[in-house]
DNA sequence: CCGTTCTGTCATAATTTTATCATATCGCTG
DNA sequence: CAGCGATATGATAAAATTATGACAGAACGG
């Protein structure tokens, strides 16, 4: 799932350019103009980080990120300072507050989305990934390499994404809509048939060290990866 | 990489003698008068020890080093307070603070690199980097060279990161945003684009005794490097 | 302060991948 | 076994992604 980010400022103009760098860098956003109206929204939905604007009518942002970490529920959520003021005494009082970093403004949206992987890095290391191996078929997330019996093959990147879906969801039958949601990701404008063409090219690739049969027509419903007889 | 060291005193004198000396023992510095300067310099690029006036118009010295070890990106910075008073208890609030040790003015050029270096040396201790070798291919990070069967190789120092990088992780693909954040460091501002721009200059390197081969580009995940049969 | 080396970005070229279309096959049903 | 809808296949132009060369500004060393 994307990250999450929440937006806090009470600035109409910032919320929008803020807004729209973060979608334009592929993250999903909500945007609140005060503390009432953030507090519902992560209650609705638990954000990863929040961008939260130092002078707030009301809660300040220092109170509010103090009332985060507080909370359970919130407290592992990455906070970061929007301040207009540049003093030292802010840098020490909003980490003091336990935000993860601070931005004076104004800022630059490159500075703003660095930041914002830089925290977001901070709190998640490296995940392994596992890899997937069905009756000598083996696919390697990390070197993104697909063997078999020590050869390698070779595959596009949406036919890579393909046979990972379908190792990680054996023996089920999935529609050509379904596989279009899970491998080209929701809302995509793609033909359904154009799995047809992605499901041969794979098979192609697998055919000549004989897996391709793992890739099972049904017809009427979709594809299935099967090593069971048929 | 030569260490770098990052000086803050409001008097100038203390900075100009004080840089005098680190620049005659192979340092490299940079200073800054107060807190906010600071702040803005170490944002650009992280030192490695910082020299801090103990007593600095605005924020202090004290509070400042607080600062500094709340931030996880600044946390392993050595600091070695300056300090015109000689009183105990600002030893121990000192050091409380998180300084790793003090020096009273007036001090003499040679007490100076003498603390610097003992700090240094107390911070890295398991600093010897070991040399990685990978078919052939030579790196050793202690005398930044690299060497295939005799050939000393010329890298640029981010080429040098970069190929560390990889000799010390290899195998496994890295998008080049993660590149950036290992090899860049976290807070940098450098379009992804860059990465390939010097995956080439570290191919070009390595091309004359073939290890290009070395590095290879895995379409639409990133980089990785590989001694595997392809 | 000056010349050199190193860096980050661009514009452009070279490749690979993708989505569709048209057409051939296949599988079931009556 | 003819007919019909569903799949497989091959070709292809467009879209994405990566490689490369050039260049100006920054950093560095003296």
């Amino acid at each position: 799932m994307r990250t999450k980010i929440l937006v806090i400022d009470d600035e109409p103009a910032i919320r929008e350019m803020v807004g729209f760098q973060l979608m334009r860098h592929g993250y999903s956003y909500r945007t609140a103009a005060d503390a009432s109206e953030a507090e519902e929204l992560i209650r609705v939905s638990r954000p990863d980080l929040i961008l939260l604007d130092w002078m707030m009518p009301g809660t300040s942002g220092i109170e509010f990120a103090r009332a985060l970490r507080r909370n359970h529920y919130t407290k592992d959520i990455a906070v970061i300072l929007l301040t207009a003021k540049d003093g030292e005494s802010d840098m020490v009082m909003g980490l003091d507050a336990g935000a993860d970093d601070y931005i004076t403004k104004p800022f630059s949206p490159k500075e703003l989305i660095a930041r914002i992987r830089a925290v977001l890095r901070r709190m998640a290391p490296d995940k392994i990934e596992e890899i997937v191996e069905i009756s000598g078929l083996r696919l390697d997330p990390n070197t993104r390499e697909v063997t078999t019996e020590g050869n390698l093959l070779h595959l596009g990147p949406t036919e890579f994404r393909l046979l990972r879906f379908f190792m990680t969801h054996p023996e089920r039958v999935y529609s050509r809509q379904e596989i279009l949601d899970y491998v080209w990701g929701t809302n995509v404008l793609v033909e359904e048939r154009t799995v047809d063409v992605h499901i041969r090219r794979l098979r192609k690739a697998l055919t000549d060290s004989g897996y391709q049969k793992l890739i099972r027509t049904v017809r009427g419903a979709g594809y299935r990866l099967s090593n069971r007889a048929s």
